[in-house]
DNA sequence: ATATATTTTTAGATTTGTCTAAAATTTAGT
DNA sequence: ACTAAATTTTAGACAAATCTAAAAATATAT
Protein backbone atom coordinates (compact mmCIF):
# COMPACT_ATOMS: atom_id res chain seq x y z
CA UNK A 1 0.00 0.00 0.00
CA UNK A 2 1.51 3.42 -0.97
CA UNK A 3 1.34 6.34 1.17
CA UNK A 4 -0.16 9.82 0.28
CA UNK A 5 2.89 10.95 -0.32
CA UNK A 6 5.03 7.79 -1.91
CA UNK A 7 1.97 8.55 -4.33
CA UNK A 8 2.85 12.19 -5.26
CA UNK A 9 6.65 11.56 -5.82
CA UNK A 10 5.47 8.68 -8.04
CA UNK A 11 3.05 10.58 -10.00
CA UNK A 12 5.44 13.64 -10.31
CA UNK A 13 8.58 11.43 -11.36
CA UNK A 14 6.20 10.11 -14.11
CA UNK A 15 5.18 13.54 -15.52
CA UNK A 16 8.92 14.44 -15.31
CA UNK A 17 10.10 11.11 -17.29
CA UNK A 18 7.80 11.85 -20.03
CA UNK A 19 9.93 14.65 -21.56
CA UNK A 20 13.02 12.83 -21.51
CA UNK A 21 15.10 9.85 -21.83
CA UNK A 22 17.65 10.16 -19.01
CA UNK A 23 16.90 9.55 -15.60
CA UNK A 24 14.61 11.97 -13.41
CA UNK A 25 17.29 14.47 -11.12
CA UNK A 26 16.98 14.81 -7.85
CA UNK A 27 16.19 18.39 -7.93
CA UNK A 28 13.66 18.38 -10.45
CA UNK A 29 11.82 16.23 -8.01
CA UNK A 30 11.99 18.50 -5.77
CA UNK A 31 10.94 21.56 -7.69
CA UNK A 32 7.70 19.90 -8.83
CA UNK A 33 7.24 18.48 -5.08
CA UNK A 34 8.34 21.87 -3.41
CA UNK A 35 10.25 19.98 -1.18
CA UNK A 36 13.98 20.32 -0.27
CA UNK A 37 16.69 17.81 -2.07
CA UNK A 38 17.81 16.09 0.79
CA UNK A 39 13.77 14.54 1.82
CA UNK A 40 13.63 13.32 -2.12
CA UNK A 41 16.63 11.36 -1.68
CA UNK A 42 15.48 9.90 1.23
CA UNK A 43 12.00 9.08 -0.20
CA UNK A 44 14.02 7.95 -3.52
CA UNK A 45 15.50 5.29 -1.58
CA UNK A 46 12.35 4.45 -0.37
CA UNK A 47 10.35 4.04 -3.44
CA UNK A 48 13.74 1.65 -4.23
CA UNK A 49 13.20 -0.63 -1.69
CA UNK A 50 10.14 -1.23 -2.94
CA UNK A 51 10.94 -1.61 -6.71
CA UNK A 52 9.01 1.21 -7.92
CA UNK A 53 11.98 2.91 -9.60
CA UNK A 54 15.58 2.44 -10.62
CA UNK A 55 17.81 4.31 -8.49
CA UNK A 56 21.35 4.65 -8.80
CA UNK A 57 23.25 7.44 -6.28
CA UNK A 58 24.06 10.65 -8.10
CA UNK A 59 22.34 9.11 -11.41
CA UNK A 60 18.37 10.08 -11.28
CA UNK A 61 15.82 7.63 -11.05
CA UNK A 62 13.79 5.85 -13.61
CA UNK A 63 10.35 4.54 -13.08
CA UNK A 64 9.63 0.36 -13.06
CA UNK A 65 6.91 -0.99 -14.70
CA UNK A 66 5.31 -1.45 -11.58
CA UNK A 67 5.93 2.15 -11.05
CA UNK A 68 4.78 3.48 -14.02
CA UNK A 69 1.34 1.47 -13.45
CA UNK A 70 0.92 2.94 -10.20
CA UNK A 71 1.67 6.30 -11.69
CA UNK A 72 -1.12 5.99 -14.55
CA UNK A 73 -3.39 4.79 -11.98
CA UNK A 74 -3.11 8.38 -10.00
CA UNK A 75 -3.19 10.04 -13.18
CA UNK A 76 -6.03 8.26 -13.76
CA UNK A 77 -7.79 9.09 -10.69
CA UNK A 78 -6.88 12.92 -11.19
CA UNK A 79 -8.21 13.40 -14.17
CA UNK A 80 -11.14 11.49 -13.78
CA UNK A 81 -11.96 13.51 -10.51
CA UNK A 82 -11.43 16.48 -12.68
CA UNK A 83 -13.65 15.37 -15.07
CA UNK A 84 -16.32 14.79 -12.59
CA UNK A 85 -15.71 18.31 -10.91
CA UNK A 86 -16.62 20.31 -14.53
CA UNK A 87 -19.22 18.10 -15.75
CA UNK A 88 -21.11 17.44 -12.66
CA UNK A 89 -20.42 19.84 -9.85
CA UNK A 90 -20.04 22.68 -12.10
CA UNK A 91 -16.96 24.03 -11.47
CA UNK A 92 -14.70 25.98 -13.66
CA UNK A 93 -11.94 23.93 -15.68
CA UNK A 94 -9.70 26.48 -13.46
CA UNK A 95 -11.07 25.28 -10.10
CA UNK A 96 -10.23 22.36 -10.02
CA UNK A 97 -6.86 20.74 -9.73
CA UNK A 98 -6.51 21.48 -6.17
CA UNK A 99 -9.07 19.22 -5.32
CA UNK A 100 -8.48 16.65 -7.69
CA UNK A 101 -5.12 16.65 -5.82
CA UNK A 102 -6.35 15.26 -2.68
CA UNK A 103 -9.33 12.97 -4.49
CA UNK A 104 -6.73 11.33 -6.46
CA UNK A 105 -5.32 9.47 -3.13
CA UNK A 106 -8.70 8.39 -2.88
CA UNK A 107 -7.98 4.30 -2.36
CA UNK A 108 -10.62 1.85 -3.64
CA UNK A 109 -10.66 0.27 -7.57
CA UNK A 110 -14.48 -0.17 -7.13
CA UNK A 111 -15.04 3.79 -6.83
CA UNK A 112 -12.50 4.83 -9.44
CA UNK A 113 -14.18 2.19 -12.12
CA UNK A 114 -17.65 3.24 -11.40
CA UNK A 115 -16.72 6.65 -11.53
CA UNK A 116 -15.67 6.11 -14.99
CA UNK A 117 -18.49 4.55 -15.93
CA UNK A 118 -20.65 7.14 -14.75
CA UNK A 119 -19.04 9.52 -16.67
CA UNK A 120 -19.18 7.26 -19.62
CA UNK A 121 -15.91 6.55 -19.81
CA UNK A 122 -14.19 10.22 -20.90
CA UNK A 123 -10.90 9.98 -23.11
CA UNK A 124 -9.66 13.37 -21.85
CA UNK A 125 -9.87 15.69 -18.65
CA UNK A 126 -10.84 19.53 -18.83
CA UNK A 127 -7.37 20.12 -19.65
CA UNK A 128 -7.69 18.12 -22.80
CA UNK A 129 -4.91 15.91 -21.37
CA UNK A 130 -5.28 12.19 -21.62
CA UNK A 131 -7.40 9.92 -19.44
CA UNK A 132 -5.27 6.59 -18.86
CA UNK A 133 -8.06 3.24 -18.90
CA UNK A 134 -8.49 1.05 -16.29
CA UNK A 135 -5.87 -1.41 -17.96
CA UNK A 136 -3.52 1.93 -18.03
CA UNK A 137 -3.77 2.67 -21.71
CA UNK A 138 -3.21 5.86 -23.05
CA UNK A 139 -4.53 7.17 -25.76
CA UNK A 140 -2.56 9.96 -27.63
CA UNK A 141 -4.17 12.71 -29.82
CA UNK A 142 -1.75 14.65 -31.73
CA UNK A 143 -1.24 17.84 -30.86
CA UNK A 144 1.15 20.90 -31.56
CA UNK A 145 1.71 24.05 -29.75
CA UNK A 146 -0.01 27.09 -31.09
CA UNK A 147 3.87 28.58 -31.18
CA UNK A 148 4.67 26.02 -33.73
CA UNK A 149 1.99 26.49 -36.40
CA UNK A 150 2.61 28.38 -39.44
CA UNK A 151 0.33 31.87 -40.58
CA UNK A 152 -3.11 31.43 -42.11
CA UNK A 153 -3.42 28.18 -40.88
CA UNK A 154 -6.90 27.27 -39.49
CA UNK A 155 -6.98 25.15 -36.28
CA UNK A 156 -8.96 24.11 -32.98
CA UNK A 157 -7.93 24.40 -29.05
CA UNK A 158 -7.33 20.89 -27.67
CA UNK A 159 -5.61 21.82 -24.96
CA UNK A 160 -3.45 23.69 -22.56
CA UNK A 161 0.25 22.92 -21.23
CA UNK A 162 0.09 25.25 -18.24
CA UNK A 163 -3.11 24.30 -16.73
CA UNK A 164 -2.56 27.01 -13.83
CA UNK A 165 -5.70 29.13 -13.13
CA UNK A 166 -4.14 32.02 -14.12
CA UNK A 167 -3.50 30.77 -17.36
CA UNK A 168 -7.11 29.35 -17.21
CA UNK A 169 -8.60 32.51 -16.25
CA UNK A 170 -6.71 34.38 -19.00
CA UNK A 171 -8.30 32.17 -21.97
CA UNK A 172 -11.95 32.52 -20.18
CA UNK A 173 -11.17 36.30 -20.01
CA UNK A 174 -10.31 35.76 -23.85
CA UNK A 175 -13.06 33.17 -24.73
CA UNK A 176 -10.36 30.47 -25.76
CA UNK A 177 -11.61 27.49 -24.59
CA UNK A 178 -11.21 23.29 -25.90
CA UNK A 179 -13.21 23.53 -29.13
CA UNK A 180 -12.48 27.23 -29.86
CA UNK A 181 -11.92 27.14 -34.14
CA UNK A 182 -8.14 29.69 -33.98
CA UNK A 183 -7.22 31.13 -37.21
CA UNK A 184 -3.55 32.63 -37.44
CA UNK A 185 -3.47 35.65 -39.01
CA UNK A 186 -0.38 36.77 -38.60
CA UNK A 187 2.92 36.28 -36.43
CA UNK A 188 5.20 39.70 -36.18
CA UNK A 189 9.06 38.65 -36.32
CA UNK A 190 9.78 40.70 -33.67
CA UNK A 191 8.57 39.13 -31.07
CA UNK A 192 7.01 36.52 -32.22
CA UNK A 193 3.50 37.14 -30.83
CA UNK A 194 0.33 36.06 -32.57
CA UNK A 195 -2.70 37.74 -34.05
CA UNK A 196 -5.28 35.13 -34.24
CA UNK A 197 -8.65 35.57 -35.02
CA UNK A 198 -11.14 33.87 -33.05
CA UNK A 199 -14.88 33.35 -33.64
CA UNK A 200 -16.21 36.80 -33.31
CA UNK A 201 -13.08 38.66 -32.68
CA UNK A 202 -9.47 39.64 -33.11
CA UNK A 203 -6.75 39.54 -30.57
CA UNK A 204 -2.98 39.22 -30.26
CA UNK A 205 -1.58 37.06 -27.99
CA UNK A 206 2.30 36.85 -26.74
CA UNK A 207 4.86 34.06 -27.57
CA UNK A 208 4.44 32.87 -23.57
CA UNK A 209 0.10 32.57 -24.38
CA UNK A 210 0.63 30.98 -27.91
CA UNK A 211 3.65 28.72 -26.55
CA UNK A 212 1.05 27.10 -24.00
CA UNK A 213 -1.86 26.24 -25.81
CA UNK A 214 -2.14 22.70 -27.91
CA UNK A 215 -3.84 22.57 -30.90
CA UNK A 216 -4.84 20.73 -33.85
CA UNK A 217 -4.50 21.78 -37.74
CA UNK A 218 -7.94 21.96 -39.16
CA UNK A 219 -6.82 23.54 -42.62
CA UNK A 220 -3.66 25.30 -44.34
CA UNK B 1 -6.87 23.72 9.43
CA UNK B 2 -7.08 19.79 11.13
CA UNK B 3 -5.42 17.06 10.06
CA UNK B 4 -6.89 14.01 9.12
CA UNK B 5 -6.21 12.40 12.72
CA UNK B 6 -7.35 15.33 14.38
CA UNK B 7 -10.95 14.65 12.09
CA UNK B 8 -11.33 11.49 13.25
CA UNK B 9 -11.48 12.23 16.92
CA UNK B 10 -13.75 14.82 16.73
CA UNK B 11 -16.07 12.98 14.72
CA UNK B 12 -15.86 9.90 17.00
CA UNK B 13 -16.32 12.09 20.01
CA UNK B 14 -18.97 13.69 18.52
CA UNK B 15 -21.31 9.90 18.01
CA UNK B 16 -20.32 9.26 21.17
CA UNK B 17 -21.42 12.01 23.05
CA UNK B 18 -24.63 12.10 21.48
CA UNK B 19 -26.23 9.30 23.49
CA UNK B 20 -24.49 10.84 27.02
CA UNK B 21 -24.65 14.34 29.10
CA UNK B 22 -21.03 12.89 30.83
CA UNK B 23 -17.77 13.82 29.13
CA UNK B 24 -16.62 10.87 26.79
CA UNK B 25 -14.29 8.58 28.35
CA UNK B 26 -10.53 8.00 26.71
CA UNK B 27 -10.96 4.05 26.54
CA UNK B 28 -14.62 4.88 25.20
CA UNK B 29 -12.40 7.48 22.01
CA UNK B 30 -9.35 4.22 22.15
CA UNK B 31 -12.17 1.17 21.24
CA UNK B 32 -14.30 3.39 18.52
CA UNK B 33 -10.95 4.74 17.11
CA UNK B 34 -8.78 1.05 17.68
CA UNK B 35 -6.41 2.66 19.12
CA UNK B 36 -4.21 2.73 22.92
CA UNK B 37 -5.83 4.86 25.51
CA UNK B 38 -2.25 6.95 25.70
CA UNK B 39 -2.47 7.58 22.16
CA UNK B 40 -5.90 9.19 23.01
CA UNK B 41 -4.40 10.98 26.10
CA UNK B 42 -2.03 12.95 23.45
CA UNK B 43 -4.34 13.82 20.80
CA UNK B 44 -6.65 14.85 23.30
CA UNK B 45 -4.32 17.46 24.76
CA UNK B 46 -3.75 18.90 21.33
CA UNK B 47 -7.70 18.86 20.78
CA UNK B 48 -7.74 20.83 24.24
CA UNK B 49 -5.20 23.04 22.97
CA UNK B 50 -7.11 24.08 19.90
CA UNK B 51 -10.15 25.11 21.90
CA UNK B 52 -12.05 22.18 20.08
CA UNK B 53 -12.82 20.00 23.21
CA UNK B 54 -12.76 20.83 26.95
CA UNK B 55 -11.03 18.50 28.62
CA UNK B 56 -9.77 17.63 32.19
CA UNK B 57 -7.56 15.40 33.19
CA UNK B 58 -9.21 11.57 34.38
CA UNK B 59 -12.95 13.44 33.45
CA UNK B 60 -13.50 12.81 29.94
CA UNK B 61 -13.83 15.30 27.18
CA UNK B 62 -16.64 17.10 25.50
CA UNK B 63 -16.80 18.99 22.59
CA UNK B 64 -17.16 23.02 22.79
CA UNK B 65 -19.17 24.94 19.75
CA UNK B 66 -16.42 25.23 17.55
CA UNK B 67 -15.47 21.33 18.07
CA UNK B 68 -18.85 20.68 17.73
CA UNK B 69 -19.85 22.08 13.93
CA UNK B 70 -16.45 20.65 13.08
CA UNK B 71 -17.66 17.43 13.61
CA UNK B 72 -20.99 18.18 11.85
CA UNK B 73 -19.43 18.88 8.94
CA UNK B 74 -17.17 15.90 8.58
CA UNK B 75 -20.58 13.84 9.43
CA UNK B 76 -22.05 15.84 6.49
CA UNK B 77 -19.62 14.81 4.06
CA UNK B 78 -19.25 11.57 5.15
CA UNK B 79 -23.17 11.34 4.52
CA UNK B 80 -22.99 13.40 1.49
CA UNK B 81 -20.25 11.30 -0.28
CA UNK B 82 -22.13 7.84 0.83
CA UNK B 83 -25.74 9.01 -0.50
CA UNK B 84 -23.41 9.89 -4.04
CA UNK B 85 -21.50 6.42 -3.72
CA UNK B 86 -25.41 4.82 -3.79
CA UNK B 87 -27.63 7.08 -5.67
CA UNK B 88 -25.16 8.21 -8.54
CA UNK B 89 -22.25 5.18 -8.91
CA UNK B 90 -24.21 2.29 -8.08
CA UNK B 91 -22.82 1.00 -4.75
CA UNK B 92 -24.56 -0.93 -2.32
CA UNK B 93 -25.39 0.34 1.28
CA UNK B 94 -23.30 -2.08 2.68
CA UNK B 95 -20.25 -0.85 0.44
CA UNK B 96 -19.98 2.39 0.88
CA UNK B 97 -18.60 2.99 4.89
CA UNK B 98 -14.84 2.54 4.09
CA UNK B 99 -15.00 4.77 0.87
CA UNK B 100 -16.80 7.66 2.81
CA UNK B 101 -14.16 7.32 6.06
CA UNK B 102 -11.65 8.65 3.44
CA UNK B 103 -13.77 10.81 1.56
CA UNK B 104 -14.80 12.92 4.34
CA UNK B 105 -11.80 14.52 4.78
CA UNK B 106 -11.57 16.28 1.35
CA UNK B 107 -10.88 19.71 2.19
CA UNK B 108 -13.20 21.77 -0.06
CA UNK B 109 -16.15 23.84 1.04
CA UNK B 110 -17.27 24.36 -2.30
CA UNK B 111 -16.78 20.83 -3.09
CA UNK B 112 -19.18 19.64 -0.44
CA UNK B 113 -21.83 22.28 -1.31
CA UNK B 114 -22.07 21.51 -4.76
CA UNK B 115 -22.30 17.65 -4.18
CA UNK B 116 -24.94 18.55 -1.58
CA UNK B 117 -26.95 20.46 -4.78
CA UNK B 118 -25.59 17.76 -7.64
CA UNK B 119 -27.54 15.18 -4.39
CA UNK B 120 -30.57 17.80 -4.26
CA UNK B 121 -29.95 18.55 -0.56
CA UNK B 122 -30.65 14.86 0.53
CA UNK B 123 -31.74 14.72 4.54
CA UNK B 124 -30.43 11.47 5.24
CA UNK B 125 -27.76 8.59 4.13
CA UNK B 126 -28.19 5.42 2.94
CA UNK B 127 -28.26 4.34 6.26
CA UNK B 128 -31.44 6.17 7.75
CA UNK B 129 -28.95 8.90 9.26
CA UNK B 130 -29.29 12.97 8.68
CA UNK B 131 -27.38 14.83 7.19
CA UNK B 132 -25.79 17.95 8.71
CA UNK B 133 -26.76 21.06 6.24
CA UNK B 134 -24.32 23.58 5.39
CA UNK B 135 -24.92 25.45 8.61
CA UNK B 136 -25.16 22.25 10.56
CA UNK B 137 -28.80 22.51 10.90
CA UNK B 138 -29.88 18.56 11.87
CA UNK B 139 -33.42 17.40 11.18
CA UNK B 140 -34.41 14.65 13.60
CA UNK B 141 -36.92 12.75 12.53
CA UNK B 142 -38.67 10.19 15.01
CA UNK B 143 -37.88 6.63 15.02
CA UNK B 144 -37.70 3.56 17.49
CA UNK B 145 -36.21 0.61 17.45
CA UNK B 146 -37.95 -2.34 16.41
CA UNK B 147 -37.04 -4.19 20.05
CA UNK B 148 -39.70 -0.99 21.79
CA UNK B 149 -42.49 -1.76 19.25
CA UNK B 150 -45.62 -3.46 20.46
CA UNK B 151 -47.65 -7.13 19.08
CA UNK B 152 -49.96 -6.26 16.31
CA UNK B 153 -48.35 -2.84 14.66
CA UNK B 154 -47.39 -1.76 11.46
CA UNK B 155 -43.85 -0.09 10.86
CA UNK B 156 -42.05 1.05 8.22
CA UNK B 157 -38.03 0.86 8.31
CA UNK B 158 -36.14 3.82 8.54
CA UNK B 159 -32.87 3.31 9.44
CA UNK B 160 -29.90 1.29 11.22
CA UNK B 161 -28.92 1.34 14.26
CA UNK B 162 -25.67 -0.72 13.78
CA UNK B 163 -24.38 -0.30 9.77
CA UNK B 164 -21.45 -3.00 9.81
CA UNK B 165 -21.24 -4.28 5.95
CA UNK B 166 -22.46 -8.15 8.19
CA UNK B 167 -25.70 -6.55 9.01
CA UNK B 168 -26.40 -5.00 6.01
CA UNK B 169 -26.20 -7.93 4.61
CA UNK B 170 -28.50 -9.99 6.41
CA UNK B 171 -31.18 -7.50 5.52
CA UNK B 172 -30.25 -7.64 1.82
CA UNK B 173 -31.20 -11.04 2.23
CA UNK B 174 -33.92 -11.03 3.97
CA UNK B 175 -35.37 -8.09 1.66
CA UNK B 176 -35.17 -5.62 4.27
CA UNK B 177 -34.45 -2.18 3.29
CA UNK B 178 -35.58 1.50 4.15
CA UNK B 179 -39.39 1.92 2.86
CA UNK B 180 -39.85 -1.67 3.75
CA UNK B 181 -43.29 -1.96 5.81
CA UNK B 182 -43.00 -4.36 8.90
CA UNK B 183 -45.95 -6.41 10.91
CA UNK B 184 -45.10 -7.19 14.12
CA UNK B 185 -46.90 -10.57 14.19
CA UNK B 186 -45.75 -12.18 17.32
CA UNK B 187 -43.30 -11.35 20.16
CA UNK B 188 -41.76 -14.92 22.26
CA UNK B 189 -42.02 -13.78 25.81
CA UNK B 190 -39.29 -16.17 26.07
CA UNK B 191 -36.02 -15.07 24.21
CA UNK B 192 -37.70 -12.03 22.57
CA UNK B 193 -37.78 -13.25 18.58
CA UNK B 194 -39.90 -10.98 16.35
CA UNK B 195 -42.03 -12.59 13.69
CA UNK B 196 -42.79 -10.04 11.18
CA UNK B 197 -44.88 -10.26 8.20
CA UNK B 198 -42.54 -8.33 5.91
CA UNK B 199 -44.14 -7.74 1.85
CA UNK B 200 -44.41 -11.52 1.01
CA UNK B 201 -43.45 -13.63 3.14
CA UNK B 202 -42.85 -13.84 7.05
CA UNK B 203 -39.38 -14.33 9.07
CA UNK B 204 -38.43 -14.30 12.47
CA UNK B 205 -35.44 -12.31 13.61
CA UNK B 206 -34.00 -12.51 17.04
CA UNK B 207 -33.81 -9.52 19.77
CA UNK B 208 -30.24 -8.48 18.76
CA UNK B 209 -31.74 -8.16 14.57
CA UNK B 210 -35.04 -6.17 16.14
CA UNK B 211 -32.63 -3.49 18.80
CA UNK B 212 -30.85 -3.11 15.52
CA UNK B 213 -33.59 -1.37 12.90
CA UNK B 214 -35.05 1.91 13.47
CA UNK B 215 -38.47 1.99 12.26
CA UNK B 216 -41.51 4.50 12.46
CA UNK B 217 -45.18 3.57 13.63
CA UNK B 218 -47.69 3.62 10.72
CA UNK B 219 -50.82 2.00 12.58
CA UNK B 220 -51.72 -0.07 15.85
C1' DA C 1 43.59 19.53 -16.28
C1' DT C 2 42.33 21.82 -12.60
C1' DA C 3 39.60 24.95 -10.10
C1' DT C 4 34.92 26.37 -9.35
C1' DA C 5 30.11 25.80 -9.28
C1' DT C 6 26.27 22.85 -9.00
C1' DT C 7 24.01 18.81 -7.64
C1' DT C 8 23.29 15.14 -4.62
C1' DT C 9 23.86 12.66 -0.49
C1' DT C 10 24.61 12.12 4.47
C1' DA C 11 24.16 13.23 9.33
C1' DG C 12 21.49 14.78 12.73
C1' DA C 13 17.26 17.22 14.32
C1' DT C 14 12.10 17.99 14.33
C1' DT C 15 7.05 17.12 14.06
C1' DT C 16 3.08 14.06 14.06
C1' DG C 17 0.95 10.19 15.56
C1' DT C 18 1.56 6.06 17.38
C1' DC C 19 3.23 2.38 20.80
C1' DT C 20 4.67 -0.17 25.53
C1' DA C 21 5.41 -0.11 30.25
C1' DA C 22 4.96 2.06 34.47
C1' DA C 23 2.89 5.42 37.55
C1' DA C 24 -1.09 8.06 39.08
C1' DT C 25 -5.90 8.54 39.78
C1' DT C 26 -10.54 7.16 40.07
C1' DT C 27 -14.10 3.65 40.76
C1' DA C 28 -16.08 -0.33 42.90
C1' DG C 29 -16.55 -4.02 46.37
C1' DT C 30 -16.60 -5.41 50.88
C1' DA D 1 -12.93 3.28 54.95
C1' DC D 2 -9.83 0.41 52.82
C1' DT D 3 -8.35 -2.48 49.28
C1' DA D 4 -8.49 -4.22 44.67
C1' DA D 5 -9.63 -3.33 40.02
C1' DA D 6 -10.13 -0.46 36.26
C1' DT D 7 -9.06 3.73 33.97
C1' DT D 8 -6.14 7.35 32.67
C1' DT D 9 -1.88 9.66 32.32
C1' DT D 10 3.12 9.99 31.92
C1' DA D 11 7.67 8.72 30.29
C1' DG D 12 10.28 7.14 26.83
C1' DA D 13 10.66 4.97 22.25
C1' DC D 14 9.72 4.58 17.25
C1' DA D 15 8.41 5.22 12.21
C1' DA D 16 7.28 8.53 8.55
C1' DA D 17 8.28 12.61 6.36
C1' DT D 18 10.32 16.61 6.57
C1' DC D 19 14.20 20.13 7.50
C1' DT D 20 19.25 22.42 7.90
C1' DA D 21 24.03 22.17 7.48
C1' DA D 22 27.92 19.87 5.94
C1' DA D 23 30.26 16.51 3.05
C1' DA D 24 30.73 14.05 -1.28
C1' DA D 25 30.24 13.55 -6.12
C1' DT D 26 29.50 15.40 -10.58
C1' DA D 27 29.39 18.98 -14.11
C1' DT D 28 31.39 23.27 -16.18
C1' DA D 29 34.53 26.51 -17.65
C1' DT D 30 38.77 28.31 -18.70
MN1 LIG E 1 -4.86 18.74 -12.56
MN1 LIG F 1 -6.10 18.30 -15.73
MN1 LIG G 1 -20.76 5.48 7.24
MN1 LIG H 1 -24.15 6.07 6.83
Amino acid sequence: MLTYSEENYLKTIFHLSLGQKKGVSTNAIAAKIETKASSVTDMIKKLNEKQLIKYQKYQGVTLTAEGIMAAKMIVRKHRLWEVFLVEKLGFNWDEVHDVAEELEHIKSEKLINKLDAFLEYPTQDPHGDPIPNAKGEIKLVDKQLLSEIDINTKVVCVGVKDSSSEFLQYLDKHKISLGTVIEIVDIEPFDQSYTIGLHQHTITITKKIASNLYVKVISA
